[in-house]
DNA sequence: GTTTAGCACTCTTATCGATAGAGTGCTAAA
DNA sequence: TTTAGCACTCTATCGATAAGAGTGCTAAAC
């Protein structure tokens, strides 16, 4: 395949694609050797970026334009020519401390994180709540909230609380309710759902009743709505891809709804925490991501909890940057999430909390 | 002021506004004349056009364009030219029947409703979670997550709950935590911050810090960034106005920063639970809202809970519908809120319930 | 065989001018 | 007070032209 790809189309390739992401317009083989004093001229150059047209890795708006990258070419870009960089040593400090300050506040995590991609890339982020893979069950807690509805709060191994509303057939007490719920404690803790399944028969109707809810609350696993978080989208209007009406509404369409969202959230499930996935434009099948690309990662600690985030941009981004943000958060809320799990205690203020 | 409008020149601003919010072009006398069958010459609209211009109702693109309303000329339209209208009955039917399924689910309402709002009127929508405007403490959990960590879950009066993680100097047993929040419920059940508050001195160590965070979590009144929800903003971008990416970019910003939405939905805080409130263009002092008009209003229960919801558009919006629809998914929110409080328990399956 | 200079060719973009059309504003008559 | 008529203004559109960018090819140079 890419052994037809000489060194030299390589380095032309690469610089294509860099001028392209800046420039936004199409570059031209002039334009190439005299910004970048290449030693050879633009008719070899020409020569060059026919033969890697030819290939399949560029494209020609017009017959007297310069060169496009292609999705394939963009690709080729990603995983061949990209050597691995870092963020500045500067920026890394910033960020790891604006989420030195939010460590004990799980729900602030997302925000942040979404907030830090978009500013250090300059795209829209995505990030989702971490979810368990195996979730076990911790603690529950039954409060009455009003008339027969009945507040569950779920706490599973990690710290990761789930809630849902029910309704019974007639009010009862708050200490009848604790009391049961007591009991489901003494029962269940450690629990996954399907050995709670297995002890269901054994309870009276009403912890029975909850714990099958349980069952349901621990194997829910898709990130659904309320749960992704996002940020930047603004910023992304900015990028002239988008002033082409139809893209821009693609782009909004893609981070507004919530299916197709968790279609490629749930695609990257790879359990090899920590590894990015670039999904350049229509590649993959879907007409949504038109002229975008998606730079997707996972973070969290492999079979226990994990959650996914992203980057979205147009497939002319920066993906030296956007690649290396999106692992640096990855590594710094897999830390976090690590923390959740082996930290017993630690030197902390007396008491302290912010409201979610 | 307005003694200077005649009936006729109130004809006209009304069909005018009606005609360009259709078109979105520059409305002419001859149009209005034709399509409306006016009983006069388009010499003599002309002349009423050019007095409603000169009353600031009106604007000149350029000299032989059409007129356009301004700002001014939309809130006479929406305060004096636009009779009360409902949705369709149909459409209320079905609204209300997509409310009547999750309404055992008040984590549901804010999405469902923004939903309807958008697909009812074809802009964007905003909504809160409902806020207690003097929030009752009803009861306490403290439950433990991770080695020090806590998880604090406040139910106030009217079922709404608030949590917040904190962090002991060192770890508790569950048990502990149980008893010193059964102690608080005792205490505090049914009182306000301030209540609260003055019972402080008399508790134990523990119990004390805790019931500072509850009578900080009581005031928090300002809805928070994960309380706004939002959808249609794609549909937004369909307008021909957002074609110009400045106001594009703007209208985006205005939905994505929290603290723009937070002093707007904030000022929304009118006891009047019901009303609604039409805030156009650059009329307030909002620099974002530009091309923009935003349809407010406050449901709920007046003293007791209230939340704001809203419709965002250009000022060139379907101001009849508009209203008509966020009045209307107002009632329906506001009879929820109100069942929340006043149901005590009625015929219902015997556990239900869904995941948040 | 590879590289390069030169040149014709193509296609886009900007500019200019002319034209058609829409709509106003004014005047004078009904 | 209304209206018919008309001059005037401004925009949008079309065509033609010209400039510019960039390619692709050929033939010569390395």
């Amino acid at each position: 395949m890419d052994y037809q790809i000489t060194p030299r189309q390589q380095t032309i390739l690469s610089l294509l694609v860099r001028e392209y992401v800046g420039s936004a317009a199409p570059v031209g083989s002039r334009t190439l050797v005299e910004k970048y004093n290449l030693s050879v001229s633009s008719a070899t150059v020409r020569n060059e970026l026919s033969k890697l047209e030819d290939l399949g890795y560029l494209t020609h708006p017009h017959t007297s334009a310069g060169r496009v990258p292609t999705d394939l070419g963009y690709r080729y870009f990603v995983e061949r020519l990209l050597h691995e960089t870092e963020l500045p040593l500067e920026e890394r400090r910033t960020i790891a401390h604006q989420f030195q300050q939010v460590r004990r506040e799980i729900s602030e995590w997302m925000p942040l994180a979404a907030s830090v991609l978009t500013h250090s890339t300059s795209n829209a982020a995505l990030v989702t709540a971490p979810q368990s893979d195996e979730a076990r069950y911790r603690h529950l807690q039954l409060i009455s909230t009003q008339g027969p509805m009945v507040l569950l709060i779920l706490v599973m191994e990690g710290g990761i609380d789930r809630q849902q509303t029910l309704s019974l057939a007639e009010p009862m007490p708050q200490e009848a309710l604790s009391e049961a719920s007591d009991r489901l404690n003494q029962v269940c803790a450690g629990l996954t759902a399907d050995e709670i399944e297995l002890r269901i028969p054994t309870l009276p109707t009403l912890e029975a009743d909850v714990a099958r809810l349980v069952t349901q609350m621990l194997r829910v696993n898709a990130p659904s709505y309320g749960d992704i978080y996002r940020d930047g989208l603004s910023q992304l209007l900015r990028e002239p891809e988008f002033l082409e009406r139809v893209y821009a509404e693609g782009v909004m369409r893609i981070i507004e709804e919530r299916s197709f969202l968790n279609t490629v959230l749930n695609e990257t499930l790879d359990p090899t925490v920590g590894s990015v996935r670039v999904v350049i434009g229509e590649e993959g099948r879907f007409d949504e991501l038109q002229c975008c690309t998606l730079v997707l990662s996972r973070y969290g600690v492999a079979g226990l909890t994990t959650g996914a985030l992203g980057v979205l941009g147009p497939t002319r981004m920066g993906y030296g940057r956007v690649i290396s943000a999106v692992r640096y958060v990855t590594s710094l809320l897999s830390d976090m999430v690590y923390d959740l799990y082996v930290t017993e205690s630690e030197s902390a203020p007396p008491i302290s909390g912010r409201t979610t």
